[in-house]
This record gives structure tokens, sequence and C-alpha cells, in this order.
DNA sequence: GGGAATCCGAGTCATCCGGTAGGATTTAGC
DNA sequence: GCTAAATCCTACCGGATGACTCGGATTCCC
């Protein structure tokens, strides 16, 4: 599995408070309740989100939380990025802010690190994915009870 | 980390394994040293190898492994999934024969599931980036023992 | 002030990861 | 046929992480 289900919670989490009109919080046992997840292990999800600023949340009574911004401009990655942490393919796999990528391998010498043209390109299949994907989508996505008809999925990262 | 190790380890003894030229099998301690890695723990890992079909092993002295194809012929979706297992993005994730992917979320009624659209991309930028990706690339890469140049890593999945 | 809610930290149980250990089996070369 | 080199196989082990649960502190509306 590439993912826990700390992103499938927390994301389904994002799409139900996306789902809500009003500018009224949502408690989060509602949101439990109507996917049917653990309440308590939800807590320490909405946490995280909330220290990334992805979500608000207004304390006591008819308290809840409702997200920090318009569902159109959260993108997927940083969701993902705040529940499970920074997104890379392997241990040895360092972003730093320059686009560049480091790789602990290398410096033992000449030779180029084999693997790292691999994992470079997973990574950039894995959040052209993630960060092409907003929020808005999913939720217009799963609003849509009629029938599926075998939705397109393709739309990111990809010409054909 | 998308993947363990175990990925990481395999896929450079497999280069390893395609840098080779002749057909003579290799040792594996002689790879896990020229790689600095625990023997003992390679041996799980080429053994996965073997029963993947991606390399062949020669038993008693003067023994050792080589691939089972050419390296042109080996993509690098065969390797990590033989490593990793079957490589999906969340658990309730199961892809089935006909290319389509089942949701175990799924039939709990009316609504879809909220967060396959977003995993059906990442599924697919993954698999598009290592299905993309030959050995015979890796082998290549990291043989050029020449200054790096800046890699242009971008070839797969994009347009641009 | 009571109750509904968010907060916070600790603890639990199982699984997996990374690696070790020991030995059985096969084979080339002497 | 003995020995050394290699693959094979099974079991084990310590630590980390995942998926929770629990108890309580705090905040705020009515």
């Amino acid at each position: 599995m590439l993912f826990s289900t700390k992103a499938e919670y927390g994301v389904r989490l994002m799409v139900e408070l996306g789902r809500q009109p009003g500018a009224e919080p949502v408690s989060l046992s509602a949101v439990a309740e109507s996917e049917r997840l653990p309440l308590s292990y939800m807590e320490h999800l909405v946490a995280k989100l909330r220290k990334a600023e992805l979500v608000r949340s207004t304390r006591g009574a008819h308290g809840g939380y409702k997200l920090a911004r318009p569902a159109e401009e959260i993108t997927m990655d940083q969701v993902v990025e705040a529940l499970e942490g920074q997104i890379a393919p392997m241990e040895c796999f360092h972003e730093v802010p320059e686009g560049k990528v480091l790789c602990s391998h290398e410096g033992d010498g000449h030779r180029l690190c084999a693997t790292k043209l691999l994992w470079t390109r997973v990574q950039s299949g894995v959040t052209r994915a993630l960060a092409g994907t907003t929020l808005a989508e999913l939720v217009e996505f799963s609003g849509a009870d009629g029938d599926p008809e075998e939705l397109r999925v393709e739309a990111v990262g990809t010409a054909a």
C-alpha cells in the first residue's frame, strides 16, 4: 500500500466538509457517523489537518470544523502530505527547496545512484496526480449520485 | 515512504546484474559487497525476484544469478511488484483483470466512493512511471560515470 | 453550571521492516 | 569422494509504525 488509512480517512473527512454548504462548522462526530469511521481516531487526523491550516476549528458547544479555504483552492497534495507526512518514494530521497533531489547514496564516490532516475519519475507521477486534483473535484465526483457512467478518471499528467 | 528498502535494494541488485556483460552468473555476495548491502537480507529479496522469474539462479560452486531476460525487456513495475507485492495506493483498492478497479467502500449504498477518483489517478501515475522505465535505462543511467549534466529525468507520462 | 464540543497525551495490540542465524542442499574442482 | 562455494529455506528478533482506545483538560453556548 502506498498510503495508509490516515490519508483515506482524512480525505473523506475533507470531502465531507467540502460537501457542507453553510458557514457553520460541522462536528467531528457528525462526520464520523456519516462516514462510519471511529471518532476518536479522527480526532488525531483532524488535528494534523488543522496544524496544516487546511481546516479551522471552533471549540465549545455547537463547535466543529470547516474548510479554511474554498475547496477549489485546496489541492490534494497538501491534504495527503499533512496526513502522511513528507511524501517521497524512498527513504533515501530528500527534496530540497530548489526542485532538486538529494540521495543519501550519492557521494559514495563516482557512480550515480542507480535508482534515482526511477524514484524521481515515480515521485513526479504521484505529486502530479495529487497536486492536479482539487478537493472541489472530489466533492463533485462523490456528489454525483447518478449513475457513474464509467468515469473518465484520466485528466492529470496525460496528454493523450 | 511510498516504498521500503526492499524495492531499493532489489532494484539495485537488478541493475548490478544488468551491468554484467557475460553469460556467467554473479554470486550474491559479490553484488552485496559491491553495493554494500547485507548479504543475508539480499537472499530474501532475490528469492522473490526468482519466483517472479526475473532472475535465474544456478546453484553450487561458481553459481549465482543472472537476468532471466534481456534488460530492455524488463520493466520496473514487474520488479517493484515482485518485491513489494501488489502495488495499490490504498488498502480498499483492488485491481481486477479488466483494467477496472474495485473499492471496498462501494456498495454501502448510493454514493460513490469519494476517494476513488484520487487514488485512481495516483495509481495511474505510479504505474505509468514504473512500467515506462526499463531496467536497461537504469543500467545505462548508472553506468554514466561522466558528469551528471543535470539529468533530464522526465520522459514518462509527460508531453511537455 | 451542564453539556457539547474541541484538544491533548498516553497506552495497546498487531503487523511489518530490516536484519540475523543456522542449517540443508547443490555443484565445481581437486 | 571431499571440500569449498554457492544457493536455498525456515525461524527468530528488536524496533517502528499503524490503527485504534481511553481519560481527562479545556472551551464555549445556553
